[in-house]
DNA sequence: CTCTGTGAAGTCATTCACAGCG
DNA sequence: CGCTGTGAATGACTTCACAGAG
């Protein structure tokens, strides 16, 4: 185990290396080389390798990974081995769509509180759940009782830099920020941006040139030539 | 102006840059360096002028840019002053919250079509808005007629696929995946993906190892001493 | 003989630094 | 004289390729 700097690229690929672990977990299965790994999930072997030596060595030479026990390791790794408990500030459609997503559950997430400021929303309660919309006001004093450590920016752009000035200086040191806006903020603070309009309008350059003039995306690197008909598998 | 391969790192920019760009716009800014507009969004100048010189000289020496002039040559660069139609593969939450969100418009996408395959679903109206929610059958005929050229999947992970799938083979080149999958594309079909899943477990790795271990991240490296008080504005 | 772990090589991205235009 | 546009320098990330463990 090194202790070099790791890069938030080496983490992100950590959390779906867990989800790949997940997907053959499920599936029974044992063991797996990260060749293996890498052609299932198109991905690179060697990179796999590399962002796993950064915490240890894992595997057996000769035979791969156990499952279980890389699930295990990825898991500590990450930090996933201890719940976080998370608050969302803004309680409009995205902010309430989030407080009902399932899909933190599965990596020790649960959202316990969510905020806004508007007169109207606040007391009413969310989805079929048993959150109530709280006052923006209120987040230093819910953080500390609630014990939150991950915040969600999911109120307009206008006031997202006010919201994360009150989210930090109540203590919060991970926010996961929708608003598309360039947020400041202070160093020992992580802010990851999820933009939406960024993505979009990336894809619309795309979209203006066929082909030619866009590296390939690394991350999809596999052909694939029988798009599969029409299912009738439940959405949602 | 070069034909370089252009990375999707200057593309994401390059949005960002016209956020930045319509905000001093709103102010009445006529005309901005790229070091000023570095130092204000938290940017590198060397960084700005790189990218927008893939594209052509836009810059007045010893002045900078004109913001109007710059924004108009961004747009077009990115293709937002053609239209473009969206259609959203699943009604649960997400897509339904994706289908109002008002952010859309300002980049000239509009979202057309909603798609799910739970009967259920089918023929219900969405929000205060005229969209119905059709059958995901329905996908092919309705990207020809309705002129769609983006397609969101905001389905489960376990139909991801196969619904991405559907989308390619009726024609679509531009997805944007909120299904915390790997999914396998033609290379002519540009799929983004955004990962909360992801997102949220590499902010638990920062959470799990204060400080250090981790490189700070480029895009925040201002430092902001004094977090505003609590706000009244209005959040959403 | 297979597959890991890892230096070394290669590729891609950012930042520097300055010539030269307006 | 200020600022752009851009080669050249640096730095970061990925991939190669292989020694050596099991």
């Amino acid at each position: 185990m090194k202790s070099e700097k790791i890069s938030e690229l080496t983490t992100n690929r950590l959390s779906v290396y867990l989800r790949c672990l997940n997907t053959l977990s499920a599936a029974g299965i044992k063991s797996v080389s990260s060749q293996a790994l890498a052609e299932q999930f198109n991905l690179n072997s060697a990179q796999i390798r590399k962002d796993l030596g950064y915490f240890g060595e894992f595997g057996v030479r000769g035979v791969g990974y156990y499952v279980e026990d890389l699930r295990e390791h990825i898991t500590k790794i990450l930090g996933l081995d201890k719940p976080h408990r998370v608050g969302i500030a803004g309680a409009g459609r995205l902010g309430t769509a989030l407080a009902d997503y399932k899909g933190f559950g599965r990596s020790n997430f649960s959202v316990v509180a969510l905020f806004d400021n508007d007169e109207a929303k606040i007391g009413r309660r969310v989805g079929g759940d048993k959150l109530v919309i709280q006052d923006v006001k209120k987040i230093p004093r819910l953080v500390s009782e609630e014990g939150i450590d991950v915040m969600v920016i999911a109120v307009p752009a206008r006031v997202a830099q006010k919201v994360l000035n009150q989210i930090m200086s109540a203590g919060i040191k991970a926010v996961l920020n929708f608003a598309p806006a360039s947020l400041h903020a202070r160093l020992d603070v992580k802010v990851k941006t999820v933009d939406l309009t960024t993505s979009l309008e990336s894809l619309s350059y795309f979209l203006a040139r066929p082909q030619i003039n866009t590296v390939t995306n690394p991350q999809y690197k596999s052909q694939l030539d029988e798009p599969a008909e029409l299912s009738e598998h439940k959405l949602q």
